[in-house]
Formats: structure tokens, C-alpha cells, sequence
DNA sequence: GCATTTGTTTGTATTCATTACAACTTTGCT
DNA sequence: AGCAAAGTTGTAATGAATACAAACAAATGC
């Protein structure tokens, strides 16, 4: 996705599409590790220098209000973001400490997960163990 | 589940069944709403006067080594304790601030969904949306 | 163009949950 | 009893997240 179509889009969703919103956009879009606010901060100051922490909660909380971003509860110390906002599950590697995505055969089903009367507009599975990559040794 | 039998869940687990390990497990078992570090501390500071905010993490920390209980990572802000360890999963309302749980019609449906070659250790189902309660009105 | 307003960014100060630490107390064992 | 290991306590430190106010930028109206 280039600059004018990240434009479109959060113009689109209602933000203004300032150069610091993109940037931490696609930052996300290009990362897809679930980077921490302060991970995204340190890699953004770089090729702006003049950057602050605090943009990077706000453009986040303002990705976040558009449906652009999800906030992932991972791990306890700090929050992890997201630029895939469509239904996945997570797993967290206790080994590596990586956080994989995996998609669900057939999304439905974790929807009927949902207990009856209960509207949800968020939904997360979350696995936690040992990845593939360090089991096998 | 009485005193005596606390100590011996405890024992069985091989850590030190004291007052202040009992106390928190016991708390828990009675106040299945996840509480938080502090309203634990701030209920069990009122039946023992002395007592630590440390000591609560050293036990909550102590009772998951255990097995006996784990943490819930349902509210940024702060982490939740649950003295259910069998798989279920969790709603956490936006309105009320309550987080529910409920059951799987088949658990085994939600072990599926991980990944090939993963090994799993813990799962959590996370939804966040409106409660049934907070949506009739 | 210029003034006004509204929204955004920045740096710093603050909050607050959690952790680190060291002194003290309790428990288990001989 | 005497000793060592484990547990508790209070305080200090850490650090992610938030609050805030001044500076800045973009939009709006004239
Ligand atoms: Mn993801
Ligand atoms: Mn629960
Ligand atoms: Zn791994
Ligand atoms: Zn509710």
C-alpha cells in the first residue's frame, strides 16, 4: 500500500492523515510481529527524529477509534498492536517469545463460541506453549 | 472446600500451604469476578491487618507456578487472577466492566483450532462486546 | 490575504501497577 | 535449642501509560 492509498483510507475512516499516522500505520502494516508502542516509537525516531511517545499513543488510540488497529493483550507487561483487525488467533511461543497468527478454518465457528444474549465486537482466541520451531530439536 | 483441605490441595502442589497463600487461593475460589492484585489485597487487609501488597504477587505468583490458579490479560490496565484453570473462555463487557465466563458446548472444537505443530499448554477464548445485561435497555 | 478556531504534536510531569530489594520472621530439621 | 531455608513485610525503584499545557498546523470564515 502506498502513501496516497493510506491516505484514502484513513481519510476514509474519519482521521486526518497526518505524516505521523502513517508512519505508525504502516509501520504496523509492515510489521506484523505485534509491535509494543515503545518498539514502534524506537524504530520511527529513527527516520524521524523529531517523534514523541506520545503521538505514538495517540496516533494508536486514533487507528484504534477508526477500526485500523487492534490492541492484542499478549503479554502482561505491555500492549501489542496490530494492523490486522479481522478475526485471527495468536500464539505466544513461552520458548522465543514470538507471537504467531493463525487464521481459523472456518470463522463461524469461533463466533458460536459466543455465549447467546452477549454482543461481541471483539473476539480473541489465544494459545500459549511451545512453537514449532522450538519443539523440534 | 475447607481449611484443612486448602492445605493439602496446596501440599499436593508442593508449595508451602502458609496463612497468606490459603488466604489469597481462598479468596479467589470464593470471588470467581477475576479480581485484581489490589482488590484482593484491599478485601484480605481487612480480615489480616498486616498484610503485604508483595505478598499478594509472591502468592498469586506461587499459586501459578502451582497450577492452581492463572492470570487473565482481559483488561490492559491491569492483570486478572482466576482460580479456574480448566479451559473456558471469557467476556469481558465494555458497559459493566464485568468479565463473565462461560463454557465450551466442546472443548475439543477449541483445541482444533490451533495450529498444526504447536504445542499448546493454555487457551483462552477472549470476547469483549455489551453483556446481556447491559443490552436490555 | 488575514484572523479565528479547531485539531494535532511535542515534551514534561504524573500516575499507578508491578517488581526489586533487604531486613525481619517463620518454618522445618537435626 | 540452633541453624538454614523459605516466606513475609515495607519501602524504593521501574516503567508503561496518561494528563497536561504550550507550540504548531490545518481548516474555516471573512
Ligand atoms: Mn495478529
Ligand atoms: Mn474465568
Ligand atoms: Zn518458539
Ligand atoms: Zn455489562
Amino acid at each position: 500500500m502506498n502513501d496516497s492509498e493510506l491516505i484514502s483510507v484513513l481519510s476514509r475512516r474519519g482521521i486526518r492523515p497526518t505524516q505521523q499516522r502513517i508512519a505508525v500505520y504502516k509501520y504496523l502494516l509492515t510489521h506484523p510481529e505485534h509491535p509494543s508502542a515503545d518498539t514502534i516509537y524506537r524504530a520511527l525516531v529513527e527516520e524521524y527524529p523529531v517523534f514523541s511517545r506520545t503521538t505514538i499513543y495517540n496516533s494508536l488510540g486514533a487507528l484504534i477509534e477508526a477500526g485500523l488497529v487492534r490492541q492484542v493483550n499478549i503479554c502482561a507487561d505491555e500492549q501489542r498492536f496490530d494492523a490486522t483487525v479481522t478475526d485471527h488467533g495468536h500464539f505466544f511461543c513461552k520458548e522465543c517469545g514470538k507471537v504467531y497468527d493463525f487464521g481459523f478454518d472456518s470463522p463461524a465457528m469461533v463466533s458460536r463460541l459466543c455465549p447467546r444474549g452477549f454482543i461481541k465486537e471483539q473476539g480473541d482466541v489465544f494459545f500459549t506453549g511451545i512453537c514449532k520451531h522450538c519443539y523440534s530439536f
